[in-house]
DNA sequence: AGCGAGGGAGAACGTTCGGTCTCCTTGCTA
DNA sequence: TAGCAAGGAGACCGAACGTTCTCCCTCGCT
C-alpha cells in the first residue's frame, strides 16, 4: 500500500518496517509484559515477516532493550519539557511530579515500564536489568540535583524520598483509583518540598 | 530415604511431596519470576515427578495461586506478630514498618511478591491479578484502621501515603542500597505519624 | 489378605518458543 | 542497465512449554 516512500537502503534514516516493529513491540511489551509475548505476536501485529525482525535485531533481547530505550527517551524528554516551563528549581520538581501524575491518569497506564521489566529480569547481571538500573540512577540524580538547587540539605535524603513516592505511585497507579493515587503522590511531594530541614 | 512418615492417604494432614512442591515453587517463583520458570524446573528441584504435580494441582496456574497464598499468609502472620508487641496504634504502625524494613534488609530480598506477580499478569480479570488486588486491599485497610485508631483524620489519606511509601520501598529495596531505602522509608512513615492534620 | 491412594519413572502429546533458512519481488542507485 | 539491499512469504529447526498418559511399587487401612 503506502510503502513507496522511506524504504531506501542506507541513504535515509531508519527503515519503515523497523519503526513499525519497534512501535508494536513497545506497545505490546508495556501492555502485556515481556516473557508472556512471543515474537510471533509482535511480527504479526507489526505486519512484518520473521526475517525482517532478525534483519534489524539480533534477537528478542535486543528488541526488549530497544523497547526500554524508547521508554527511557520518552521519559527524559517528558522531564525536560516539564522543567522548561518552571521558574524555580522547586517548581521544576512540581512540574516533573505533575507530569508523572498525568501519566498515571492517562488511559492505558500500566505502571512503570522499568519496574515491570525488572520484575521479569531479576538477575542483576542481565542487560535488561542493568538498563533499568541506569534509568533509575539518572532519575534519582536529576531529582536530587533539583532539590539541591532548591536549597534542600541534605538533598540526597529528599531525593530518595521523592523517588520512593514516585515508585509507589507508579506501582499502585494501575491497581487502585488513579485519581486518589495522584492526589496522595502530589501531596507527598509537596510535603517533601515544604520541609527543608528535618 | 526419609519418606516413611507422613505420606498417609486421607488421615493425616497434607502430603509431604505436596509441601516440597509448594515450598520449591515459592522459592523459585519469588527469586526468578513466574513466566520464565517452567514446571520441569520446579519438579526437578522439588525431587518430584510430573504426575505428582498434577495430582495435587490442576496446573501451573493453581501452583502460582498457592504460591501467592503462601506469601499472603506469611505477611499476615508477620503483621500480626508485629502488632502484638506494640503498646499503641501508632506503635503498631511503627512495628509493621519495622517488620517491612527487616524484610527489605534480609538476604535474598527480591521485592514484593505481589507487585512482581502483577507485573507478569496485567489482565485485571486474571485470578492471579485478583489475588494481588485482594492482598493489597487487606493491607491498605489494616494500615488505615491502625491510623484511624491513632487519631488520624482523615485516616484514608494517611493510609494511602504509608502504603505508597511501602510500595516504593519494596520496589527499590532490591535495586538500591537496602540500608538507605529502609532509612528513607522509616523516616517517611514517621513523618506521616507525626502529622495528624495537614 | 487385599484394596486403593500416593508416589516414582518415564513416554508421549500437541503447541509454542526463539531463531535460521531459501526463494522471490521491489525499488533505489551507481 | 546491472547490482544490491529491504522486505515479503513461508518452510524448517531443535528445544521447551504445559499436560496427559501408562505401568509399577509401596504403604495404610479395612
Amino acid at each position: 500500500m503506502s510503502q513507496g516512500t522511506a524504504k531506501r537502503g542506507r541513504s535515509g534514516g531508519v527503515s519503515e518496517a523497523r519503526e513499525r516493529l519497534l512501535g508494536t513491540a513497545t506497545k505490546i511489551f508495556y501492555a502485556e509484559g515481556i516473557h508472556s509475548v512471543g515474537v510471533d505476536r509482535i511480527i504479526a501485529e507489526a505486519q512484518v515477516t520473521r526475517a525482517t525482525l532478525y534483519r534489524h535485531f539480533t534477537g528478542k533481547e535486543e528488541l526488549v532493550l530497544a523497547y526500554l530505550d524508547v521508554a527511557d527517551r520518552g521519559i527524559r524528554s517528558q522531564v525536560a519539557s516539564a522543567r522548561e516551563g518552571a521558574g524555580s528549581p522547586a517548581d521544576e520538581v512540581r512540574a516533573v511530579a505533575a507530569a508523572i501524575a498525568d501519566g498515571i491518569r492517562s488511559p492505558g497506564f500500566r505502571g512503570c515500564a522499568f519496574l515491570n521489566a525488572v520484575a521479569e529480569y531479576p538477575d542483576p547481571a542481565h542487560p535488561v536489568h542493568q538498563a533499568v538500573l541506569a534509568h533509575r540512577q539518572w532519575f534519582l540524580e536529576t531529582v536530587t540535583d533539583l532539590l539541591a538547587q532548591a536549597g534542600h540539605e541534605p538533598a540526597d535524603e529528599a531525593g530518595r524520598h521523592v523517588v520512593m513516592l514516585r515508585d509507589g505511585a507508579m506501582a499502585a497507579g494501575c491497581l487502585f483509583d488513579p485519581e486518589l493515587v495522584c492526589a496522595t503522590f502530589l501531596r507527598g511531594v509537596e510535603g517533601v518540598l515544604s520541609r527543608r530541614a528535618e
